[in-house]
DNA sequence: AGAAAAATGATAAACGTATATCATTCCTGG
DNA sequence: CCAGGAATGATATACGTTTATCATTTTTCT
C-alpha cells in the first residue's frame, strides 16, 4: 500500500542522465542546458517527485522549520499572532511548527525538547517565564528565540512584545484620572500574564491613592459567562466598584451585555474597561473602552527577526517594544 | 555561535559505554543493565543530549509530524479544529505542522507539497476541492489524508464532518417551517463552503416553494461589520426578508446588534439565524439561533483516524459524518 | 566450576540529500 | 582542426540515527 516516494536517482534515471546532473537541474539550474533542465523537469512531473526536505535537513542542519509555542488557540488572541507567524514565513517558503501548552510550562518544556530535536531554525515563545531545564538548552544559542507577548527582563534571546504590567498600570491610571476610586480587577484564574497586570493594578492603585480593597479582585472562567459571573459577584458586594478592568474583552463584553439586560447603564453606574480592542467592542452599545494590543504584528514582527537571524543579517538580540493603545469609548 | 548539537556518540563517551549500548539505554532500556541505564541517562542530562529526530525521521521513514491546513485562523472557527488536532497528537507524542491556505488553492497545493516533502505521518485538509495536481500526488496513498469540514463525494481518502449542503437545507427549510416567506441568504464572498451551502439553500427554496428573489443572497465582509451592512442592505431592499439565514455567527451577530439599535424586533420584524453557535449566541438578547458545528470534535477526530492508521489500526478509508444541530432561541 | 543467560561491544549498511573533486564529453569560435 | 570552455558524469564523504549480525565479556545459577 504505502509505496515509497521517489528519489532524485529514479527522477535522473527516467531523464535520460546522471543523478548529478538531475541534481544541478534542480538546485543550480545555471550550470546545466535548457534541453537538460527541461528533460529534468519533465521527469519531476511525471514521476511526481517532491524533495525529501528531511535528508535535505539531516545534512544540511536547518530545517527551514520554525517552531512557535502558543498557550492555546481557543480564543482568538493568540491565533491572530500564530496568523501573523505564518504570512510571514510563506513569503520565505518556511514551514510552521505549532506547539499548544494549554498555560502549562511542563507541556511547554516538552514542546521546547521535542521541536529542537526537530533541528527548527527558529523558536517563538509566549512569555519570558519557561522551565529552567529549558531556559539553559536554549541559552546555548543554538536556536534562535523570540519571546512575545511580553516585554521586560530577563529574556532568552530576542524579544517582541509590550509590557503588561505597564498595560496594568495605565489602565488603572486612565480610570484613576477620570475619577473612578473603587476599581476592580477581574482575570482568568491561573494565568501568568494576569499575574503581572495584577501587580500593575495594585502598584497603580497605591500610587493614585485608590481603594485597595482586595475584595475588588477576582477570577472567574474565560469566557462571556465567566464575565457575566463576576460582573454578578462585584456588583453584589457591599460596596460594589464604580468601574471594572476586565483582563481581556470576552471577559468585559460577557460583563456588558449582562449588566444591560440587569439596567446598568454605562458609565454611568458603572465603567468598563477590556483588553485586546476585539471587533465587538465596538459593536457593543454603549462600545467598550479597551487596549489595543498588535497580536498580529507581534507574530509577523517576530518571525521577521527569525528569519533575518537565519539570513545572518541579525545577530543583536533585537527587542522590539510594540506597545499598546487605550483606546476610548463610551463606557468608560 | 552556533554550536553542533551533541550527538549520541558524544554521550556514549561521557557515559563510558559504547556507541550502541548509549543507544539501547535510551531505546531499549530491557536490554540493558540498571547501573548502565543510570550512568546514561545521567550523561545525557549532563550534555544536555536531544535525540536528533530529523536523522532518525529519514531512517524510519515517519516523521512523526501531522500537517493541517486551514484556510485561516482569524475567526475562531477552524482554531477550534486545530485545537482538538493538536491536544489529540500530544498524547501521542506527534507534532503538528500549520499552514493557512488564505482560501487559496494554489496556496494549499504549495503547503501540501511542502508537507509531503517533510515525509508527514498524515495530513488534514479543509474541504474537498484541492488542485488537481496534488490531488494525483495524495491520490498515491503514500500519505493518509482527512478531509475535514464537509462530508460528501468524492473523498481522497478518509473524512470527517458533515454535509454543508444539507446544513443549508435544514436551515432553510426550518425558516420554511416557522412560516417565513422571503428568507435571506448572506455569504462571504470567494468562498468554496458558502457556494455549497447557497445550492442547498436554493435547492430548498425551490422544494418548498419560497420566494426565490435572487436579490435575497448577497455577500459581505466576513467581520461584525459586513453582517451589520449586509442587515442594512437587505432591509433597504423595496420588499425586505422576513428572515436573514447568515453564513456565520459572526455576521449575525453584527447584523443583530445593529439591527437592535435600529430598534428591529427579533423575531416579530424579522428572524435571524446564524452558523458555529459560538459563546455570543446566547449573550445578546434575544439570543440567536444558530447551528452547532463540533468544531473541535472535528479535530479530534481527524486526528484520531491518522494515529490509528500510522498504528496500522485502521486501513479503512473510514468516513465520519458528524453531523450538526439547528439550535433554537429568540431569534426564530 | 562450568554452563547458561545477560550485558556489552564492534562493525556495517541504510535512509536521501548536499557537496567536493576529478574526469570525460560536447560544443563553439578562430 | 584544435584550444578552451561549457556541460555532464563518476565517485566519495557527510549528516545522525536505526537496525542487523556476530563476538566478547560479565553475571547468575546450579
Amino acid at each position: 500500500m504505502r509505496a515509497k516516494n521517489a528519489r532524485l536517482q529514479e527522477v535522473a534515471s527516467a531523464a535520460g542522465v546522471s543523478y548529478i546532473t538531475a541534481w544541478r537541474a534542480l538546485n543550480s539550474p545555471d550550470l546545466v542546458s535548457p534541453r537538460t533542465r527541461e528533460k529534468v523537469s519533465r521527469a519531476v512531473e511525471d514521476i511526481g517527485y517532491v524533495p525529501n526536505a528531511v535528508a535535505r535537513s539531516l545534512v544540511s542542519a536547518s530545517s527551514g522549520v520554525i517552531g512557535a509555542i502558543v498557550p492555546t488557540l481557543e480564543d482568538s488572541i493568540f491565533a491572530d499572532t500564530i496568523q501573523g507567524v505564518a504570512d510571514v514565513l510563506n513569503t520565505a517558503g518556511q514551514e510552521l511548527l505549532v506547539g499548544l501548552s494549554n498555560y502549562d510550562m511542563e507541556r511547554e518544556a516538552e514542546l521546547i525538547r521535542a521541536f529542537c530535536g526537530r533541528q527548527i531554525d527558529g523558536l517563538i515563545l509566549t512569555g519570558r517565564s519557561h522551565d529552567p531545564g529549558v531556559a539553559r538548552l536554549l541559552a546555548g544559542g543554538r536556536t534562535a528565540v523570540v519571546e512575545v507577548w511580553d516585554y521586560g527582563d530577563p529574556a532568552i534571546d530576542m524579544l517582541v512584545g509590550f509590557s503588561n504590567l505597564a498595560l496594568a498600570r495605565a489602565v488603572t491610571a486612565f480610570l484613576g484620572g477620570k475619577g473612578y476610586r473603587r476599581i476592580a480587577f477581574v482575570t482568568v484564574a491561573g494565568r501568568r500574564r494576569g499575574h503581572e497586570r495584577l501587580a500593575g493594578y495594585r502598584e497603580e492603585l497605591a500610587a493614585q491613592g485608590l481603594d485597595t480593597d482586595p475584595a475588588l479582585h477576582i477570577a472567574c472562567a474565560p469566557t462571556l459567562s465567566g464575565g457575566a459571573e463576576a460582573l454578578d459577584r462585584l456588583m453584589a458586594l457591599e460596596r460594589p466598584p464604580d468601574a471594572i478592568f476586565f483582563n481581556g474583552d470576552t471577559l468585559a463584553i460577557g460583563a456588558h451585555l449582562r449588566g444591560k439586560a440587569m439596567g446598568l447603564r454605562y458609565p454611568d453606574d458603572l465603567a468598563l474597561v477590556g483588553v485586546h480592542d476585539l471587533e465587538i467592542a465596538c459593536h457593543v452599545d454603549p462600545a467598550l473602552t479597551s487596549v489595543r494590543i498588535p497580536r498580529y504584528r507581534i507574530g509577523e514582527q517576530a518571525a521577521r527577526l527569525l528569519l533575518a537571524r537565519g539570513r545572518g543579517e541579525q545577530e543583536a538580540k533585537e527587542r522590539l517594544n510594540l506597545g499598546f493603545e487605550i483606546v476610548e469609548r463610551g463606557t468608560t
